[in-house]
DNA sequence: ATCGCCTCCTGATGGC
DNA sequence: TGCCATCAGGAGGCGA
């Protein structure tokens, strides 16, 4: 499930390609997966425009920048992909949308369950929109601080894994990563967030910043649908600590692995590294 | 503010 | 072998 790390992969795969080509068509074959504007003039403000340099990211939003003050923002949500590859290439089912580039190659938007979504604006309002707007600090960024971590989780009377969820705390942090950096930290899913101490929110902060640094040193973490923009699958399900480790032996201690329920989302953890309280 | 619950959707899995 | 229920989880919406 496209995280941070794996958005950040799509986006440093599909940048070195897309930079400099022109779309010539586009083929829309599931138009319900356009969040905005309508298909028609999706597709008629997306002709001729080309793809800049620089592409960009926010939390799990990808923002692909094109000419004339249009971004193309993409959330692949659960399943959603989004490739560079040749025309001729085998049409994956599920494939929603089909760019052609001015170079022969297509840019597809694929999606088995159907839950991503497509939307073009200019690029001077992508930072308003709905979603975005919202979003908590960057983790990789300097506002991220451990003083953010340690202030901020204070004025949170939720348990510490829902709000690490929660996009509008911090941006970018999905089920894996949260699962494994709760797990670095030593700190239980379900402890009360304000309830952490200092030298715990700390530690949550140091492991948040490794854990995604890490998982896009390994291009991400493949464990179903995840590939980059190029089709290739990361590595970092490999690294995994905690998650989708239930019943197999923590890497500290040798105890099983636990899996719980927090907030209707599976969590694992060591219950011997990280005590409840 | 925070909760649970529901919806979107398909494929994988497990029980019988 | 098939049939059905359950689960996976990112985000947004609902009412409590």
């Amino acid at each position: 499930m496209p995280e941070l790390p794996e958005v950040e992969t799509v986006v440093r795969s599909l940048e070195q390609h897309l930079a400099g080509l022109t779309v010539t068509s586009v083929n829309l074959i599931k138009p319900e997966v356009i969040r905005s504007p309508k298909p028609e003039e999706f597709i008629e403000l997306l002709l001729g425009k080309t793809f800049l340099k620089k592409m960009g990211r926010r939390g799990k939003y990808i923002l692909l920048n094109l000419s004339e003050n249009l971004t193309l923002v993409v959330h692949l949500r659960m399943t959603g992909r989004l490739i560079y590859c040749d025309a001729e290439a085998p049409l994956e089912k599920h494939t929603h949308v089909i760019f052609l580039l001015d170079n022969g190659k297509h840019l597809r938007f694929a999606d088995v369950r159907r839950f991503g979504r497509l939307q073009l604006v200019p690029t001077t309002e992508v930072m308003e929109l709905p979603g975005i707007k919202e979003l908590g600090p960057e983790p990789l960024e300097p506002e991220f601080t451990r003083e953010f971590i340690k202030k901020e989780i204070r004025r949170h009377r939720t348990r510490i894994k829902p709000l690490l969820l929660d996009q509008s705390f911090i941006a970018g942090l999905g089920n894996i990563y949260a699962d494994e950096a709760l797990f670095r930290a030593k700190v239980h899913p379900e402890r009360l967030a304000s309830e952490l101490t200092s030298r715990e929110a700390a530690a949550l902060h140091k492991a948040i910043v490794e854990v995604i640094t890490e998982g896009i040193e390994h291009r991400g973490t493949s464990f179903r649908d995840y590939v980059d923009g190029e089709g290739r699958a990361g590595s970092f399900q490999n690294h995994l600590k905690v998650y989708n480790r239930e019943n197999h032996p923590c890497t500290q201690c040798g105890r099983p692995i636990s899996r719980i329920k927090v907030a209707g989302r599976s969590s694992y953890y060591c219950s011997a590294c990280q005590k409840a309280k």
